[in-house]
DNA sequence: CTAGAGCTTAGAGTGCACTCTAAGTCAAGC
DNA sequence: GCTTGACTTAGAGTGCACTCTAAGCTCTAG
């Protein structure tokens, strides 16, 4: 309770990363994340040379718009998205809207696909699909 | 059995719509539509003053461009397939393994769909989403 | 001390899928 | 006969989301 010993072995460093580790780690290239902070989707520290360096908040950041973005999620809403989280929590309701309106549109999607996916089905079935009838 | 008159009463016209039918009842614009004739989606026939007449089976091939391109599939794809599609009945099997390539990259889209729901479902439930943790 | 890898920036370029423009034709209604 | 409006064409323009280029800086290894 006392001794700091645990605190000293356990590195209490927030294991930063270069912009090509955390381009590795998530998919996303160097120069989408470059452009990511540019548009003001991240605010990355840098160091003393002035390179960035990713904390494990700016990745899991990354990670989320990452899959805001594979939901067909436009730039724009993503961007609107953080500057509310910038803005502070008073700009807590905007946001959850915002993610509720957005959760609509995933299941909207997902109601597409299932149906896009029942007309491929249903081509495969009748094997070549020479017709283009669709049900 | 041997009358006609049902035939006679029951219209055999191909009932042939104009490019703005087509537009209305598909959702894809007039421009689109040229469009895809243009790049080989698809072989209208004409008037005698040179106006496109969409048979119910054109209009088929419309909604099915559409079902595909709602699952992302490239335009290029789509291409691909009506091309092996005029190109006659033994490309069968090459059209077979295409809607089947496809179908497999739909099931991905789900599968990454439902994940980015459960983030997003994560984040309205701890509420406003103001850290970027996901999971 | 120098070569090279890897980073920095502002800004230009790319690819996709439309989307629109301009100039013209045609058929129907007044 | 003329206007209106929907159609025709080739080709240019748009918006999105990256993606890359060029020129320059800096840390590390040999």
């Amino acid at each position: 309770m006392t001794t700091t010993e645990i605190d000293r072995s356990a590195p209490e460093a927030p294991a930063a990363r270069s912009i090509s580790e955390v381009a590795e780690l998530t998919g996303v290239s160097a120069h989408t994340l470059r452009y990511y902070e540019r548009i003001g989707l991240l605010d990355v520290n840098r160091d003393h040379a002035g390179r960035r360096l990713f904390s494990p908040n700016d990745i899991q950041r990354v990670v989320f718009i990452t899959r805001l973005r594979h939901t067909d999620m436009p730039i724009r809403q993503v961007q609107r998205y953080f500057a509310l989280v910038e803005a502070g929590p008073e700009t807590q309701p905007e946001r959850l809207e915002l993610l509720v309106r957005h959760r609509e549109s995933v299941l909207a999607q997902l109601t597409d696909l299932h149906a896009a996916l029942e007309t491929i089905d249903y081509k495969i079935a009748i094997y070549g699909g020479s017709d283009t009838s669709f049900a």
